[in-house]
DNA sequence: GTTAGTGCAAACCTTTTGCAGCTCT
DNA sequence: AGAGCTGCAAAAGGTTTGCACTAAC
């Protein structure tokens, strides 16, 4: 959804577009995904130093209400913050990495299948679905081999000499 | 995983078995699923009334960082809290329903598919993976069309008579 | 006897709320 | 004009940490 779609459907819905909430949504839009709300309250800050946490809180809430982002959680890497995306036309997974904090995101008609299965298995309305996944991408299980090797001779070497220097 | 199990994978590891965790571990694996730390630890009080909460809490970190419990947000239904459950042999997807709170769980074998999926297409290891979906039950879709009529009636009625009484 | 684990108090981080004043429409 | 929104301060909710004491191995 665009930014000036946004704005258009906020409108409709009598909500008034403050100077605060358009340069959020503006923030929002630019940036690439996953904002949390203290980041954008900083990047926020920079450009209006007078603009409140609170109303950044108060805004995502909003947009989150309305439908219009997607909060997710992205296996808590990092804190127990929320993280925000606008809402794309496609459903899918966030994929986390547990070592470097890097995030994928997988499309896939599988996610459709699983939403309509549930849908018909319960006769379950869906308003939302998150599917997210935490492990080691490519690139870390390596660097993990290694630290483990590592680990593994540093222990050796402590058994070899008793006591702790 | 049986409560023995449990123990044993906790010893082999050099974690020892104190009187608290002995506790805390029978409770969560003969409560239900879905536990929050806060109803544990109520449920730990009335059999050990100095038992801390920061224990229940150490606890279930360890008992997630060894791989023995998953930890859920349920969609956030009811606060920001985690949930928990004992890890059972067979991946499974969390439907909340937002009205009534009921927990649903979906086994099937198109996670198992995703979870394929996403491995070769990143060559992600993955450690954990959550799907959970937020909407509404059978139940609670027939109470909210209810819901919705008597609402528009209300603002039928405010509207011919102008001023809130 | 060590080392890990506990309890307590206090801090922490993220998010929400109450209220007076400002601003969009 | 007036409801809706903002800022500020303060509180809430959930979780973690530092430290001295205790208990498991």
């Amino acid at each position: 959804m665009s930014l000036a779609a946004t704005k258009d459907t906020l409108k409709q819905r009598g909500i008034r577009l403050t100077r605060q909430r358009q340069l959020l949504l503006e923030l929002i839009d630019q940036s690439g995904k996953h904002l949390d709300a203290e980041s954008l309250y900083r990047m926020a800050q920079e450009r209006d130093p007078k603009l409140n946490r609170v109303t950044v809180y108060r805004t995502l809430k909003l947009l989150k209400e309305g439908g219009l982002v997607d909060e997710l959680d992205l296996m808590h890497y990092g804190g127990d913050q929320h993280y925000y995306e606008t809402r794309t036309k496609q459903e899918h997974a966030h994929i986390v990495c547990l070592r470097c904090g890097k995030v994928e995101e997988f499309f896939g008609d599988v996610l459709q299948r699983l939403r309509r299965q549930i849908e018909t298995t319960f006769g379950f309305q869906i308003v939302i679905a998150r599917t997210e996944i935490g492990g080691y991408c490519a690139h870390c299980q390596v660097l993990r081999a290694q630290e483990m090797t590592e680990a593994r001779l540093d222990t050796a070497a402590a058994g070899a000499k008793p006591a702790r220097p």
